[in-house]
DNA sequence: ATACATACC
DNA sequence: AACTGGTATGTAT
């Protein structure tokens, strides 16, 4: 399991010794309750793999070759949405939260570098000399130490992340002021007006965009990629990162080609677990997918297999998310957790859940909104993780309200199992 | 509507 | 010994 989390292709790490990589995490993590929960839903994987093959190896050739026509249809339905008249850029900051840290304390610069809360909590980033050990974000510190006896830890210092964050907004919307920031560290850019405006390109713009954001930033690089939608210009940001860019061409031929040996695991929404299931039917590369479209009709729900059919084709969409009915809409939303030491005692997780359930409320009230669901997620020392939801009267952002609601939730699973032990709780 | 899994940064 | 926190969305019932 680590083995596809942490040492599938990351930027900065094409030359890491994947093996060490992946006996070392095992070596620390084997016999742990965080690794036998892995192993449980690793086996919950393979049985929903083995539910669809025995689905397939079901049906008659005659249904196959439904199967098959149907998918052509659905292909050339989604070619007649093509269009390529859009031109997004991509522009994502280089080991953003560790590169920050760089600008402050230059001497980090040739350190391998880890940013994480605590030396035992989880890296949000780790810089270029940490990457070359395996080091990586979303990698607990124990392990990464593991791995580079020699990494520093550096605390999250996010008034520093903020300022760059702006400083590097003030740069895209000078393309355009409607940019979407998916992140701190990243952001989405139709320059589609722009290029018409100031007879430029994409290419141009990227260029630009690098060299004025080092400025405003005081150094920072980042990385841009380009093309005719959001999903394909997001694909292009990671192709020559650190520091580079990458445009694709707009035509359906620039596109397929591109794809075409391109894995699978490098398109946004794509991770670990469909990443396995997509490799036990052969598929590794977005090549692929287009030609077992079939195969994906046929054993995925139809939501799945439109966006697989999507991401096959190279077709997504182009226009900016406010300008369709369920991109309009603000938050969907708010949420407070915390993990510590695991626990039974009641009158302690009572109070944590009440005191994250009136951060939540107090949120909302700052925020201006209010919520019509309630939810608690509760995780036990065994890492299996607990969820319960209730659906209030009618919207409210008022804190006895939600705190009643969520103690209520919690209090509810603690009274079946009297021996529940969690390690988070969360409203 | 509810529970839970997956994915992203 | 030790594996985050916040938000959104998909799947299944």
């Amino acid at each position: 399991s680590y083995g596809s989390v942490f040492t599938h292709a990351k930027a900065g790490m094409e030359n890491v010794d994947r093996e060490r990589v992946a006996r070392v995490v095992y070596d620390a993590t084997v016999g742990t309750p965080h690794h036998e929960n892995e192993t449980r839903k690793e086996r919950a994987t393979s049985k929903r793999i083995a539910a669809m093959k025995a689905k397939g190896q079901g049906m008659t050739k005659t249904e196959w070759e439904t199967f098959g026509r149907r998918a052509d249809e659905r292909a050339r339905a989604m070619e007649r949405t093509r269009s390529g008249a859009r031109k997004w850029l991509v522009v994502d900051m280089d080991g953003f939260y560790a590169a920050c840290e760089e600008l402050y304390d230059p001497a980090l610069k040739s350190v391998p570098v880890g940013v994480a809360a605590g030396p035992s909590s989880v890296l949000t980033t780790a810089n270029y000399v940490a990457r070359k050990y395996g080091v990586r974000a979303a990698m607990p510190g124990f392990i990464a130490k593991k791995l580079c006896p020699d990494l520093v830890f550096v605390k999250p210092d996010f008034k520093k992340y903020v300022k760059a964050s702006n400083e590097s907004r003030g740069v895209f919307a000078q393309y355009n002021p409607d940019y979407i920031a998916g992140s701190l560290d990243e952001a989405y850019i139709e320059v589609t007006e722009y290029c018409e405006k100031h007879d430029t390109t994409m290419e141009a713009i990227a260029e630009e965009i690098r060299s004025k954001v080092k400025e405003a930033t005081g150094g920072l690089t980042c990385s841009v990629g380009g093309g005719c939608s959001r999903r394909l210009a997001k694909v292009c940001s990671d192709f020559n990162k650190p520091n580079g860019q990458y445009i694709l061409g707009t035509t359906r031929d620039d596109i397929l080609k591109f794809l075409r040996d391109l894995p699978v695991r490098k398109m946004y929404g794509i991770g670990k677990t469909l990443e396995r299931i997509l490799n036990e039917f052969d598929i590794k590369t977005c090549g692929d997918l287009l030609a077992k479209r079939a195969t994906m009709l046929a054993l995925f729900t139809p939501k799945a297999f439109d966006f697989l059919l999507g991401i096959a084709l190279g077709i997504g969409t182009e226009c900016h998310p406010r300008e369709t009915p369920e991109g309009s809409g603000g938050r969907k939303g708010v949420s407070k957790s915390e993990t510590f030491k695991a626990t039974a005692d009641k009158a302690y997780l009572d109070a944590k859940m009440t005191e994250l359930a009136t951060e939540v409320a107090l949120e909302c009230q700052r925020l201006n909104l209010k919520g019509r669901m309630v939810a608690v997620k509760l995780k036990r020392s065994t890492f299996d993780v607990i969820q319960r939801q209730t659906t209030l009267a009618g919207p409210t952002n008022d804190v006895k309200t939600i705190v009643n609601s969520a103690l209520r939730l919690m209090r509810n699973e603690n009274s079946i199992g009297a021996n529940m032990t969690l390690r988070l709780v969360g409203a």
